[in-house]
RNA sequence: GGGCAGGUGGCCUAGUCUGGAUAUGGCGGCAGCCUCCUAAGCUGCAAGCCGGGGGUUCGAAUCCCCUCCUGCUCGCCA
């Protein structure tokens, strides 16, 4: 158990014994974190039963607590005890475990526990656009914190080769000619065939002998027409290859891709319809198709009916994900679902039919507002959008201004390296900076920043200490506390304490703003004790000095590392 | 119309689950700081009826009710 645990242990016990000694009934104790304390125990709750008021109650508790263990001193505060923690103590044993994990400080021990995260999924009709870019990132975070959390961790694509607008894509793609299509935005698979998409979606809506065309294509697709699902999951495959160069672009390698059309083959999603039908919620309306009645499972509106088979007997997506869902059961323990606020409703029915199926587990979803451009929501068959890749480029190229401008003594090769870290890393912290139900509308200005609470603040503060420890040159590590008492050393070093509960934090509770929030936090707290602490050219305190720097260099590496960003060592 | 989410200084945002001590941080603005380890930085200042109204409570940004604004949603689409 790390010092703080213990720490926040000790004061809850010293509290306990403290209201024992005085008679006093305790429930429980609760203990809370703030920047005016170290932990701090709010007495009101208990008030009531000791009989007196939070004030009063809070100095006879903190009258009956005496320095011991990780308790360096309780203080009474407005109704608060207020416990500071051992300082030297907390010190000596944080900067200690970092130098001795490195890279894997604030990691939890394995846990045997198989943890599968879907996200991004989008359908293979076009290029990632920003309204949709916090899923891969938000859930590629998230994959992250929770290998850190010591689980067994498998992220997955389902790719949606299913249905219309992958056929419209398909029939875009074999009958519309080259001169029709237009010009791609460039030259990449996904966007090279966003014309054929848009060209086909054009004439089905003003040519009916095209509706029909593609109509036909579909009914033969149902009908489990090899040739043509075959056409359908070459251009799915090709639209993806895309998708993937993109997601890589930004640190998102997904272990796993998951092909719904083979829960068509394998007879799973069949098997699925015969047990739906024989429960007690389902009927069969008039025209063949068969629903489930969802009144009493909580889905209200006017339409609690979810349909799981069409009048001719074939399956729809929410059975298909029904049967996915089944399967990823099979082999996760832990299922988490990153969708789109779109998919709120369709995700509670899912649940609803999973426990109509007798199954015992459910997935956890988590969801996020779009991202829209101010002059409203994005758009790829209207054209109204902003790729993911355009954006890309951009914050690389405007970061490679930067050090260009900055660092004029480093080789080109270098400078691209280090702008594409900075781009990318300004592009995902900005977007889980924040809350991921917050709606967000797409600002070029906003993406762009390079300043203050940015993803390159975070990763500039790491170069400047791996810049100290270079020029430093060799030093033997020193974790003495006693040299480290400067009151921003103290703080860093608190700051640093923290690491592993926000990771568990952001993995377990699902709240992957709380990394960057946290990052900053230790980043700022680095750069006001490096503007008032010389660390250099300080004599006899230089190794414990270089050592804390060393210790924050590597949580910052491994902050930035859970959040899917590069930590270059010179910007 | 129903359901679900969001509404916090000019702009963006934390805190809301688990009510508590002077509401977090950033951008922008103003004023300072490079003869010291990267100024993508540091320091200070100005700026808030926590959408509005009721209620519960010793105490509400946080809980309850009503209401307004924004987004999403209510397919034999995916």
């Amino acid at each position: 158990m790390k010092v703080r645990e213990r720490f926040a242990r000790e004061a809850a016990e010293a509290v306990s014994a403290a209201l024992s000694r005085m008679g006093v009934e305790a429930a429980q104790v609760a203990t809370e974190v703030s920047d005016r304390a170290d932990l701090s125990v709010p007495c009101f709750s208990m008030s009531k039963a000791a009989g007196m008021a939070p004030k009063e109650l809070a100095e006879r508790i903190a009258g009956e607590i005496s320095p011991s263990g990780l308790i360096a001193g309780a203080s009474p505060l407005n109704g608060y005890v207020n416990f500071a923690i051992d300082a030297e103590a907390l010190a000596r044993e944080t900067l200690e475990d970092i130098l001795r994990e490195g890279d894997g400080y604030g990691s939890a021990p394995p846990s045997g526990l198989r943890v599968n995260v879907e996200h991004t999924s989008t359908n293979p009709t076009g290029p990632i656009h920003v309204g949709r870019a916090r899923n891969p990132i938000i859930g590629d975070t998230l994959a992250r914190c929770l290998s850190r959390c010591g689980h067994d961790v498998t992220t997955e694509y389902y790719v949606n080769d299913v249905g219309k607008q992958v056929v419209v894509l398909t029939w875009g793609v074999e009958n519309v000619p080259e001169a029709d299509a237009g010009g791609a935005d460039r030259d990449k698979t996904d966007h090279r065939l966003v014309p054929y998409y848009r060209e086909a979606n054009r004439r089905m809506e003003g040519e009916p002998e095209v509706q029909e065309r593609i109509a036909e294509m579909l009914r033969r697709f149902e009908a489990g027409d090899a040739e043509v699902i075959g056409k359908v999951r070459e251009t799915a495959e090709a639209m993806l290859g895309g998708l993937r160069a993109t997601l890589s672009a930004i640190g998102v390698e997904l272990d796993r891709y998951t092909w719904e059309s083979d829960f068509i083959a394998d007879g799973s999603a069949a098997r699925i319809v015969s047990e739906l039908k024989a429960s007690e919620h389902a009927e069969q309306t008039e025209d063949g198709s068969w629903n489930l009645d969802l009144k009493d499972f909580g889905i209200q509106g006017k339409n609690t009916r979810f349909t799981f088979t069409r009048s001719d007997g074939t399956t729809l997506y929410t059975t298909r994900d029904l049967a996915y869902h089944m399967d990823k059961f099979s082999r996760s323990d832990r299922v988490i679902d990153v969708l789109g606020e779109d998919q709120k409703l369709g995700s509670k029915q899912l649940c609803s039919a999973l426990r109509i199926l007798g199954s015992d587990r459910l997935p956890e979803p988590m969801f996020y507002s779009f991202v829209s451009l101010p002059e409203g929501k994005m758009s790829t068959r209207k054209g109204v959008v902003v790729y993911l890749d355009d954006l890309i480029d951009e914050a690389v190229d405007r970061a490679r201004a930067e050090v260009l401008s900055r660092r004029p003594d480093i080789p080109a090769e270098k400078a691209d390296e280090i702008a594409e870290a900075v781009g990318v890393g300004a592009i995902r912290y900005n977007i889980v900076r924040v809350q991921p139900e917050k709606q967000l509308v797409f600002r070029w200005e906003d993406a762009l920043n390079f300043d203050g609470n940015s993803g390159p603040y975070i990763q500039y503060v790491h170069a400047r200490a791996c810049s100290m420890l270079r020029k430093a040159g060799a030093y033997s590590p020193d974790p003495d506390p006693s040299k480290l008492t400067d009151e921003l050393e103290a703080r860093l070093i608190r700051s640093l304490s923290r690491f592993g509960e926000v990771v568990r934090s952001a993995g377990e509770l699902r709240r992957v703003h709380l990394l960057p929030a946290y990052a900053h936090e230790v980043a700022s707290a680095f750069n006001q004790f490096y503007a008032a602490v010389p660390v250099i050219s300080s004599g006899e305190l230089r190794d414990a000095r270089l050592t804390l720097v060393e210790c924050a260099r590597t949580v910052l590496r491994n902050a930035l590392d859970c959040m899917g960003m590069k930590a270059p060592e010179e910007m």
